[in-house]
DNA sequence: TCCCACACA
DNA sequence: GGTGTGTGGGA
């Protein structure tokens, strides 16, 4: 499956097969028809103390961090404003500038945070607490799903049995303020709901002819920043089907930012384009309050004005030293080194890798990832310190920091505990020491202190422990309580039946069983237990790959009639069993899926993974080892997806 | 498993 | 720069 050819028929045709198509269905990274979001808070946590204080949008203002800034909102850029002046000199350039210092733990108050007037003054004895932060992205993540899920929600088109948008959709918490969206499955409904002439022609021996060309000569852009077409494009060529796909995926990016503008007054920038590297780029083109459109068709142009240092991955050394070896950082000009030169001076990974990336060829997954994965408190120290004395107070508003948010995580309820904590120590060299938690103990915030503690002995007896100028806590290894896991099995009862299921059709009482009536914040958390029960479906065991391996039990192929008389279809590869009209569109769901897999194992020999640290002469040394140790295998990269209704 | 380096916001 | 996150390698 190489590039889309023009064709040579008299009836012009789409560059992009039924194949391609159906790629959008079910997470196929390869076909050229994605469309990925990136979604960038603006200014993030400036726009938090804006809602917080309810200052008006053009009031400049900025976040206040001992004597820096950390964010500065963009009413306060004109002005000269910038992350790394320090007070005095923004008080300077902007006598009007709103300084907010962030929250604060204070020595002697537990684990209660505080926003304080006089925290500046406090460096040696407060400490950061960004809490307020995170509980505002956890609201706008809230936010964003919901809107995916209504999106279109009642254009039901031909079909009246889904009143909900059944779709999955795959998205991936960046960092605090950055998601990343596979827009894909929902641009690929939209497309078959506005154009029927795609429905035809998904039988087997037809996937691989070009679709129809788009019935529209011009696109409708509505407000957005559109990337100039490469140079050897022109706007007047018809559009074709990514270019629709583009503008639906548009749609749905608008629609996402005006719920979170109207229901949390936060606004964002975004960026489309066919993968996650284009798309992080393109949402940073037009910032505040804007989304850029990379159209596949203005790609090369686009990247070609790019340092390659700018793309993801090549920001640290290993973009130094690619700009060392080839004397460049222009991506335009790495362009013209072969594939063989950049073998020269890079691994063999590395060098395909890069090869592609500068190239547009970003095959990464979209990841869905709501949890945390660890949980880390930490503090710098200007002098430094040089005592156990102060260092244990230090670990008591760690303890207490971390503790906190456990509770958030709901280690109370015993929904998820982690394993392991860990002290990271920076003196004259950097060190750190870690120790399971005792399973058997109930973890509160004396049990943290204490196992702090004892990391802190350890650290001291190995000597060299002062001055201490930077100290931290982390707990991490989460695994999933006891009362959930009981959840889980609870669920595949029920999800072994269903486990070859479309999953646009899940049983309803997995959908319902997380409520709709509960307060946020419980909701929250039943959400994540959603999250958790796709992981573990992500599982090689119940992965896509060993799916197929089913067709051999239990068959029995026939139509059959319910009470009203609708007559019904039982799928002879699933056995599920469904209203007949809707057998159609479920052989096209297996269709879609055996092209997915198809996809992916192609896309595993033509995409080389991001390049790693040391990768040393054909190391590749975890391959395929991995599968013994421990009970929870890696999942499969690319495989987990998260459904909400 | 433990510890470290790296990349990013 | 300070405070968090996440990934992966090597011993």
């Amino acid at each position: 499956m190489s590039e889309p050819t023009e064709s040579t028929d008299p009836v012009k045709l789409s560059r992009f097969t039924y194949r391609q198509l159906q790629g959008l269905r079910h997470g196929s990274t390869a076909t050229p028809l994605r469309v990925i979001a990136h979604i960038d808070l603006d200014a993030f946590y400036a726009q938090c103390e804006m809602v917080r204080l309810g200052t008006p949008r053009e009031t400049p203002l900025a976040v206040r961090q001992w004597d820096s800034l950390i964010a500065v909102n963009y009413a306060a850029r004109p002005f000269g404003i910038t992350r790394f002046i320090n007070i005095a000199e923004a008080r300077r350039l902007c006598p009007d500038l709103v300084l907010q210092h962030v929250a604060t733990f204070r020595e002697g108050e537990g684990g209660r945070w505080a926003y304080r007037d006089d925290s500046y003054k406090k460096i040696n004895t407060d400490k950061v607490c960004l809490d307020p932060y995170r509980a505002q992205s956890r609201k706008i993540l809230q936010t964003i799903k919901e809107a995916l899920a209504t999106w279109n929600d009642d254009d039901n088109g031909d079909n009246t049995q889904t009143p909900k948008q059944e779709v999955t959709v795959g998205l991936e918490k960046a960092s605090i303020d950055e998601v990343f969206i596979d827009l894909s499955p929902l641009v690929y409904k939209a497309l078959l709901q506005r154009y029927p002439e795609l429905r035809a022609g998904t039988q087997d021996e037809n996937r691989d002819a070009e679709l129809p060309i788009p019935p529209t000569t011009a696109l409708q852009w509505d407000r957005d920043c559109l990337i100039d077409l490469d140079k050897i494009e022109t706007e007047e060529d018809d559009p074709d089907w990514d270019d629709v796909g583009m503008l639906i995926g548009s749609e749905i990016v608008r629609w996402v930012r005006k719920a979170v503008w109207e229901k949390l007054s936060y606004t964002c920038s975004a960026g489309l384009a066919r993968n996650k590297m284009i798309a992080k780029l393109g949402s940073a083109c037009n910032k505040p309050n804007l989304q850029t459109v990379v159209r596949n068709r203005a790609v090369q142009d686009f990247l070609g004005g790019y340092k390659f240092t700018q793309i993801r991955m090549l920001g640290g050394k290993l973009g130094d030293h690619i700009t060392a070896a080839f004397g460049t950082e222009k991506v335009s000009e790495l362009l013209n080194v072969s594939l063989e030169q950049l073998r020269t001076r890079l691994d063999e990974h590395t060098a395909s890798w890069l090869y592609g990336i500068i190239r547009g060829d970003d095959r990464s997954e979209v990841n869905p990832r709501t949890q945390i994965k660890s949980m880390l408190s930490a503090k710098s120290f200007r002098p430094s310190i040089s005592s156990i004395d102060q260092a244990e107070k230090w670990l008591r508003i760690f303890a207490a920091d971390i503790y906190g948010r456990l509770v958030e995580e709901g280690v109370l309820e015993n929904r998820r505990r982690p394993r392991v904590i860990t002290l990271h120590h920076r003196g004259s060299q950097s060190r750190s020491r870690q120790i399971p938690i005792p399973g058997s103990n109930v973890i509160n915030e004396d049990l943290l202190y204490d196992l702090a503690n004892t990391l802190l002995r350890q650290v001291v007896a190995d000597g060299q422990t002062w001055p201490c100028s930077n100290l931290s806590l982390s707990v991490s290894s989460f695994e999933d309580g006891v009362s959930n896991n009981k959840a889980i099995e609870g669920f595949l009862v029920r999800g072994d039946q269903a486990k070859a299921l479309t999953r646009s059709s899940r049983p309803r009482d997995t959908d319902t069983a997380q409520g709709g009536h509960l307060p946020n914040d419980k909701r929250r958390k039943l959400d994540s237990d959603g999250a958790r029960i796709d992981q573990f479906f992500a599982n090689p065991v119940h992965s896509e790959d060993t799916e197929t391996g089913e067709q051999g039990t239990s068959q029995q192929p026939e139509m059959d009639a319910e009470p009203n008389g609708i007559p019904r279809f039982t799928c002879l590869r699933c056995s599920k069993s469904m209203p007949e009209y809707e057998k159609e569109e479920h052989d096209d769901w297996h269709f879609a899926k055996d092209l997915a897999i198809q996809d992916r194992e192609e896309a595993k020999v033509s995409q080389p993974t991001p390049p790693t640290k040391s990768s040393t002469r054909g190391a590749t040394a975890r391959g395929r080892g991995g599968r013994g140790g421990g009970g929870r295998s890696k999942t499969e990269k690319g495989q987990m997806r998260l459904a909400f209704q």
